[in-house]
Order: C-alpha cells, then structure tokens, then sequence
DNA sequence: TCTGGGGTCCTAGGACCC
DNA sequence: TCTGGGGTCCTAGGACCC
C-alpha cells in the first residue's frame, strides 16, 4: 500500500487530500506515516515527530487507528487471497503473492497487479504498487520503484540492468550502519556490491550478510513465497520466538521505585500476551536505555519455562539491581522473554513448600476478571494509585492527587478496585 | 522537545561436555 | 609437559526490518 496508514488515516476526510498529513508520533515518539504531500518536505516514517515538525510545521497530525488499519489490511489481505492462496503477508500494508498458478485463470501477472489495484482502490479507497518479477528481493525493489500509485516490470533479461544501478541502501539487510562500510570501501550502489569479491564483502560485512548482499546484488534469489510464515497481528503465522513490551518515560526518571512499577506493568502484559498465546519462556531479558541513549540489556536464564507475572518480574528485578544504578536518569525500560515454547510441554516441578496453587492460578483469574470486566478490574496493588492518577489525567481530578507509597519493595499483593471480585 | 515499539537474526566469547 | 575438535547453552551487543 502507498503511505499505508495515512492513506486509510485521511481516506474519509476529503478536506485532507491535498494537504500534508502525519500519522501517530506524540511526544517523545516517531512518525508513523506520513501522505506523500508531507513526504515532499522531507517527512518520513520513523522520523522523530519534532523533526518532522520542523521539516513541515503545516503538517495536520491525525492521530492512529489501529483498528480501522487492521480492518483495512484484512481485507486487502482478501483480495489478494482470491488471486492465489500463495500470499506472503509480512506486514500490515506488504504481501508477496505467487502468482504463477493464477495466470490460467486471470491473465498475465501485469494484468493482475492492475486488477488488484484497481479492486482495492475501489473497494478500499486507497492506492498500492506493485513490482513484479521472478524473486520476492526484485518484486520487492520494483515495487518501490513503482511508487506510488504504479507498477513495475523487472523481466528476467533485466534483472541486472534494474538492480546494479541502485543504491546498495536499497538492499535488504542493508541499513544506516552497513551502508556507511560500504561506502567506506567505496561500494555505492547494487552493481559495485556485485563486483566485488565474496570474501572481501565478508571480511567488511561479516560472513552471512557478505554472501546475501552478493546474492542479491546479482538477483539470486530462491526463497519461496511462504503463506504464513512471518507472523502479522492477525495473519497466524509462526509462533513467536520471543514477545516483550517497553515502554520510554515522558521525562527520564532516576526513581527505583517508578522504574519498578514501569517493569511490573511490562512484565504483566508480557505475560498475559504469554497465556493468551498458550507460551511460556524460561530466559528474561531487562533492557535499559539511559538518557544519553546507551541502551544495556541483561538477560537471566530460570530453570523452569514460565508465564507467571511475577515470575518474570522478579527475574527482570534482580536484572536490574545487578546493574547497581546509583540513580541514573532512565529513557526507557523494557522487559522480553525469550526462548518460548508452547506451555503445554512444560512440566513443572513441585517445589518443596511451594503451594500447589499459586501466581500462576491468580494469573488466570486475573485474566478472567480483566476479560469481563477490563484491564482496570485488577491489577498488582503497588499499580492501583498510578491507574487512578491515569484517570484523573483524562477526566476532571487533579493531576497531582497521588497518594504516599509506603517502599519499594515487592508490589506482590494483587488488589482489586472494586470489593466483588478478588 | 532527537531518536517508538514489536520483533528476528548474527556474531563472539566463555563455560562445559564428550 | 602445554593444549584438538565438535557441539550446546548462555549472555551481550548490534544491526536490521516493518
């Protein structure tokens, strides 16, 4: 799709067709997309909202709708399905088809793009394009080319008088950092990275990244269009190998004891997004990153697979006082479990003294009680009062109205808002 | 008002095992 | 009597993608 999200953003707003618009980026955050009116100003996805602002202060901000981008998605997603169930789906607003058993049917691969364009245009009111070629890396590359609003032919004769001329930015793999190698040993575009030796790429780039960059600089490319495999909210795919949350501060806080209800949160919808997913992980990652930016991750290894809350937090706690901060000013904190396998091959071992019920049930009636009656129903007791600012904050109380907090140890006991559900 | 959030994969070193 | 080779697991950091 062309500039996905703003486009679905701005679709039933016609005042907002030729004027530039951003999508998403707060305070403190990226842009998530921006319509090609603002892109002529410099304006791009990922770019800090405050340079975005600054490269076009015109700009109207509409805020993002995940709900109505994931409506749209799916039923693009649809369309492209009726062609040919071989659609690799790897975003929200990105497919690869196969469309080789479909041009019985629906004519020659030109001829469907365009069908399919003006089915979603119609249907969607949204534009997209198209590259078509032999390999997912040249379809990919052509249809950047084609944008927006076009398509973009790369016949097998062609494939190197397409490709060698590029930027080697353009490359998959090729980000910010292994461009700048590359421009250092004066490798500028696609055809320089093909014309030289595999090794010396390797000893530049490493060894796996310096054999895919020749690969594709040349248009080898034999990676099958696979229905299902990169997991897309939504698209099923392959189970996830690890899932975490973060979060970055408003302002940097020097405070161990918000920094710790931050981790408890993260742990908490980690988890839950754990036993939803039917997962448990047995490694636990703490990332920090300060106000300078310098980010460290610790990671702590348990000897039993888990999707307890307080499992998880309790390893990210003891992550992160073995980092000894004396009151350094955090950015952002986040917590991820690695290593997950499906819950039901974990066995667990009685612990002697242990309760045989334990978090891990009170989890599960947590998740009950939230799934009726919303994440607000219950929750760690040491978060109630945050909960309770957060609501004064969208409504009428005062922003300040926050009570004392007794210590910074263990927010355990699990609270309930209202008396009727514990 | 500089730099989100969700991920994956690779590399490299050390521990440990056979 | 001075140090092999292969494998796995764990940790940390970094690069990249959408």
């Amino acid at each position: 799709m062309d500039a996905f999200y703003a486009s679905v953003a701005t679709r039933d707003r016609p005042e907002l067709r030729d004027v530039p618009v951003i999508v998403g980026g707060g305070y403190r955050g990226v842009i998530l997309s921006a319509n090609y009116h603002a892109r002529a100003y410099g304006v791009r996805s990922g770019m800090p909202s405050t340079r975005a602002r600054r490269l076009c202060p015109d700009a109207v901000r509409v805020p993002a709708d995940h709900e109505l981008f994931g409506t749209v998605s799916r039923a693009v997603v649809e369309n492209f399905r009726r062609v040919t169930p071989q659609v690799e789906v790897v975003s929200l607003d990105e497919a690869f088809l196969d469309v080789r058993g479909s041009t019985r049917r629906l004519g020659t691969p030109i001829e469907i793009a365009e069908h399919l364009r003006a089915v979603i245009h119609d249907e969607q009111g949204i534009t997209c394009s198209v590259g078509v070629a032999a390999s997912i890396s040249v379809a990919k590359l052509a249809s950047r080319r084609a944008k927006p609003d076009g398509v973009v032919v790369v016949p097998p004769q062609e494939i190197t008088s397409f490709l060698h001329p590029l930027d080697v930015g353009e490359l998959y793999g090729v980000g910010e950092k292994t461009q700048a190698v590359l421009h250092r040993l004066g490798l500028v575009t696609v055809g320089d990275v093909a014309h030289t030796p595999l090794r010396t790429l390797q000893r530049a780039v490493g060894e796996g990244l310096g054999r895919m960059l020749h690969d594709l600089a040349w248009g080898r490319d034999t990676r099958a269009v696979t229905p299902g495999r990169v997991s897309v909210f939504g698209y099923g795919g392959d189970p996830d190998k690890s899932m975490g949350a973060q979060e970055t501060f408003g302002r940097d806080i020097d405070d161990r004891e918000v920094i710790l209800r931050e981790v408890l949160t993260l742990s908490a919808k980690v988890a839950e997004r754990m036993r939803v997913a039917g997962v448990a992980g047995r490694t636990v990652s703490l990332t920090v990153r300060f106000a300078d930016f310098t980010t460290l991750t610790r990671a702590r290894t348990i000897p039993e697979a888990t999707d307890v809350t307080q499992e998880i937090y309790r390893a990210a706690v003891r992550l992160y006082d073995a980092l000894g901060l004396q009151r350094a000013r955090l950015r952002l904190v986040g917590v991820r479990v690695e290593g997950l396998v499906p819950r039901s091959s974990v066995h667990r071992q009685g612990v002697l003294g242990e309760r045989d019920r334990g978090w891990s049930e009170a989890d599960r009636a947590v998740d009950r009680a939230t799934r009726r009656f919303g994440r607000a129903a219950v929750q760690p007791a040491s978060l109630l009062d945050r909960a309770a600012g957060r609501d004064e904050a969208s409504s009428t109380g005062p922003p300040g109205a926050r009570s004392e907090r007794s210590t910074g140890e263990a927010p355990l006991p699990v609270g309930t808002k209202s008396s009727e559900h514990s």
